[in-house]
DNA sequence: CGCAGTCTTGAGCGCAATCAACCCTTGTGG
DNA sequence: CCACAAGGGTTGATTGCGCTCAAGACTGCG
């Protein structure tokens, strides 16, 4: 998981133009297929299109480009972000294994925004259209689809709180301990992890300067409440975080 | 429209109780039912609820409360908004005729954030089971409910661009802009209308405070770029807004 | 009239941005 | 091997945008 995934370039052995298999997907209890019988996950699998391999810093989708596919990650972890008018980007999010990509294309039929691997990663197509017939006949697939989009319109409700209300030291927090939640859904720990976006994603994600990343990452290690070493994080007091996160513990600036 | 609605007091002229139809709703062409035709628009008025009216500052459901019902406004402005652990308020968004409420609130089955009326108001409530029936009787419904929530993550997406990299100036020139499509959109005038929030919604809105707002207004007044008495706003050079919105115009600091 | 709520305006400050210098790592090529 | 450059990250000095604090104006309402 820490280390960089090296493909083969033995054509023999890549995977690319694989059918994926929700059933046999490792994610099936995070993703898509999350509480389907075995008979609806066949279904499922009968429409889920190829996987689909990009190296890390490859795009997996541009603003503009038509709509057909959501993207379930299998491996791996994707950014998304906007550009304005005047070439400023946005991130508005961090995608890892089990998350779903797309879904603000669907109002419009073209891609809203780009998303891009920050590592070697793997993504599940899944043919939007395909998608949409098959939730006639299988009512979970739809009811947890809508409970997928309503989930993505609440945290993004959480990210307009925290851009809009807190210090940058409690974004900074909620950063973390949102890391260390989904490093743990997943069976991961949750306490040490490598960051795999630049400082500057996080900035930008956080409404922060790169420089103010660099500070604050500097000044957590120094009060002892985290480790780093280059992109590994070690949260070595994950409650006294958890609590500047709440905003229950009081925030003090930064400089 | 810019004057409030006063109800009757009598019993026999309150239509609180009333079904609504969406064949009759003049907002038909930009909410739910939007690209139905005649067939579908009947079928959705079987399952569609009773109307409801909230005075200016009742609220239609709070956070936490079970979710049932998806709401669409036929007529007045309502805000939704988040409370934090510390008991900081964030406005997520303003919602006027035709628009849905409630959407935030299907992950989960509890309310997600507080939706307060800003003037007296009216909504179809939508029970959201009998929807999900009709989602696979009528597709054409299916997929316009997907779009709508696909925009709503859209919409959101744009406020987190305007919280993380836009500067004061910039934030409230997208406000008015964005307030001006939507009345156009509705067939009012997109130059004069009533701001239904008070100065403090706004700065809240757009993560400043009511102060910043008071001096922006008071500056692009004396900069005849609009004419502000009260509430009321007319905007005087809307090309000039536009381009100061899409940061293509300079952006000057607040002091 | 008083009073409360909303809004405006001014003065000063503080948090995070900006600007700048430097470090470290990685990769390239002589 | 070293020289060099590029990219990412750290740290310090300074600036400035928008917040905070404070006072007062204006409105609506009993």
């Amino acid at each position: 998981m820490t280390q960089p995934i090296s493909f083969s370039s033995d054509p023999a052995l890549n995977i690319n133009a694989l059918k994926a298999s929700c059933s046999a997907c490792s994610m099936h209890q995070l993703c898509l297929p999350m509480g389907l019988d075995d008979a609806d996950i066949n279904r499922l699998d009968q429409i889920i299109g190829r996987r689909r391999r990009l190296l890390a810093g490859e795009r997996l989708y541009q603003m503009g480009e038509p709509f057909r596919n959501l993207y379930a990650v299998r491996f791996g972890h994707f950014k998304t972000y906007q550009i304005n008018a005047s070439g400023e980007q946005q991130i508005t999010g961090f995608q890892m294994a089990g998350e779903l990509l797309g879904m603000d294309a669907i109002s419009g039929d073209r891609h809203h925004c780009d998303a891009v691997a920050l590592e070697d990663s793997e993504v599940c197509e899944i043919p939007f259209s395909h998608l949409e017939d098959l939730f006639g006949h299988v009512p979970a697939l739809l009811r947890h689809f809508h409970r997928i989009m309503s989930q993505e319109i609440t945290r993004e409700q959480n990210v307009m709180l925290l851009l809009g209300n807190m210090r940058a030291e409690q974004r900074f927090a909620v950063f973390l301990i949102n890391l260390s939640a989904r490093y743990a859904a997943r069976g991961y720990s949750s306490t040490t992890f490598q960051l795999r976006m630049s400082r500057e994603d996080i900035g930008n994600y956080l409404g922060l300067t790169i420089e103010s990343i660099s500070r604050l990452l500097s000044r957590f290690k120094k009060q002892g409440w985290l480790k780093v070493d280059k992109r590994e994080v070690t949260l070595l007091d994950p409650a006294h975080l958890k609590a500047m996160a709440a905003g229950t513990e009081q925030c003090s600036p930064m400089a």
